[in-house]
DNA sequence: AATGAATGAGCCTTCATTCAT
DNA sequence: GATGAATGAAGGCTCATTCAT
């Protein structure tokens, strides 16, 4: 029996191991497919039982709410992507570093996950005005934080271009992002991964001082 | 009694002018708001016409349904969107001037209609998934083909990096989105005119070419 | 056609006229033989709706919730019943007149609309806990004020025992009430104006002052 | 350790002493406690074990069903009321003590047990039309053939007025029974035991045989 | 053009009860 | 005796849409 390990492709093996989680994963997984395929407001509990072969009972014993299968889906797609973006990014060190890893890391997520990155676009608003939109919000901001206080380290500063902090993360983010939704809808062909390097390169051109002079 | 001009701030006054379009501009209005404060699939008829303090009968006979009403929005802010960008468009030269026009023409018109604007992103999903989806795809189709058809004059072609063609979209237009989207949504404070001229800079610095040595 | 009038023996005739409220009436009067048939609990909306051959919306749109047409029926009958009290009870004069008027007044009416009375008796529950609970509230203690002003105008005080004001209504209604409530379930035989005449006595008998001697 | 005693105020300690019986009178108390506030219908098996931290599996184990739990409750407290008017009812003598000792024990159980008198008001519907429908039928009509046969005994009779048989239960209990509701849902303030002896007197003043002329 | 009463398919959720451990 | 995960029938209610006036 092989144990679901850091590099298992099936995301929810990940976040919830175990054999008595089982029936809870086909729930989760079934919810996915359908929020996918249907859209959120647009799939019925009873879409979900019957792709999961499990009792309405039971869903709400462990979700609450259809909102609380949601939530739940939502948090486990942002685990995992913070889980992958965090191995690069402890060990950047530079400016550039630092860049190539939050794009990189992206990319790479939303070209393995993208069944799970088509869910976390449309279920961010859904997820931000329920019961858990404190907590998300609350985790952005600490993200974000992160993120600006490790930039701001002196040598890391100086190597980009002063521009206001609140452009920094979409100057970054913005390009992949965008690219990232335009091949989830099927508007461009190519994997994200494939355009990995230039992503980075063109992010990292936005946001970095001007060379030197050599002399 | 004023004309609706170009310059008037109210967005439905220049689309549907006259005394008779009254009601169906309130109407509209109305299904603005609400789409905006409860989202789409969550705003009832009941809710747009309690405020715009029309009938059902009515709402049916201008807009035959629901999903009507949200593409006449859609389409009517589309429209607006092309006319303020088309604009500076006409009168761009160089491949940067283009850049500038596609990027300050987005941010200006986001900060100018951010309800409209918050609208757009959220229908999208909607209007393309349903009856009307097929046109939305080919304006999108003939748009992007203009742009590529303009940048590719050999002229402007040099100015630019040889990078793959689908994402040169991303690149100028995504960091402007990705900001766009985070004031909207109330993550950041700063109007996105405010960061215009950086925005622009920022789009251009990651797909221009490197400049030549001057010997 | 007849024009409905006090005497009708039907009630929502009375309350409810006019050949608009037709569906509306036939919904309630299904409500009430449901309601008193299974109980309000155990009563379903379905069932409802397949006695009075009306639609969930209309139901819906006329009374909001089946607490509301709980309710509905409710303030229906009791304005009914009070109607008929105020008949006997404006032509009363001496105290003796008065509980005549309250005993035979209920008695009366009670005979003459046991399965509204039946449903009175376990709608207060309901309605008192409901939203309307408050209105209910002030209807009450108006009533029970009016009974004590008019019991306590000097000439008709004197003919009475001097016993606590807040256990008097319980004295005089008291008797007739309990009976009335066995006749509903069927303990008892009589129909209650059978023994109207000793209702009232004993009525009186309890709360009357000691007759002065003769001499 | 306490021995619960026959003048224990806690009705549960009297009819389910012993340790072993600790986990079932704690949810008989919760149960008690749930049908008041939220009436019986309302209440959900989930609501009673919250609140006396048991399990689903123990509370069916002990009482089969919802409507078991009622029933238990139910007769326990029907018992414990019989018990204490019964004591006074073995001393009466005269007619006048028999119609005391009915509506004094009345009084004084509702004045003692109030949260299990507001539960047997409410509770008398549900059992009567559920499986136990008959046995309280039986003990009801038992319970008033007994008192008939008592006040039927030729020098109890003479005092009373010849007055139809099936009204008699009411005139005495109604008064009584009409405060005492009127205590329990909150209409009126005094406890009912302050008004014992005037609703005694009261009752019996209203079946009471005109005095004879001395001479 | 305008009105709003009426329709009814379908949805989310609740909750008493069972049963394997 | 005790536990609580699992079941699934059934219920109240919403809401886009129609149509007679």
């Amino acid at each position: 029996m092989a144990m679901p390990t850091a590099s298992s492709p099936d995301l929810l093996d990940r976040t919830h191991p175990g054999a008595r989680a089982q029936l809870k994963r086909r729930m989760l997984r079934a919810a996915l497919a359908c929020f996918n395929e249907r859209g959120i407001a647009a799939t019925t509990i009873e879409d979900i039982l019957t792709r999961s072969e499990a009792s309405v009972g039971n869903l709400y014993h462990h979700f609450g709410s259809k909102e609380g299968l949601v939530a739940a889906l939502y948090f486990c797609a942002l685990d995992d992507q913070s889980a992958l973006t965090e191995a690069a990014w402890a060990q950047a060190r530079s400016a550039r570093d630092g860049v190539a890893a939050l794009v990189g890391g992206y990319v790479d997520w939303v070209s393995a996950q993208p069944e799970w990155a088509r869910f976390l676009f449309q279920a961010r608003a859904v997820v931000a005005s329920g019961p858990q939109g404190a907590e998300l919000k609350s985790r952005n901001r600490q993200r974000a934080r992160q993120w600006m206080a490790w930039f701001s380290e002196p040598e890391r500063m100086q190597a980009l271009q002063a521009w206001p902090a609140e452009l920094f993360p979409s100057l970054v983010i913005g390009p992949a992002e965008n690219y990232c939704r335009a091949w989830l809808s099927g508007r461009v062909k190519g994997v994200p991964q494939v355009h990995r390097e230039v992503l980075i390169e063109a992010a990292w051109r936005s946001v970095a001082a001007d060379a030197a002079p050599a002399f």
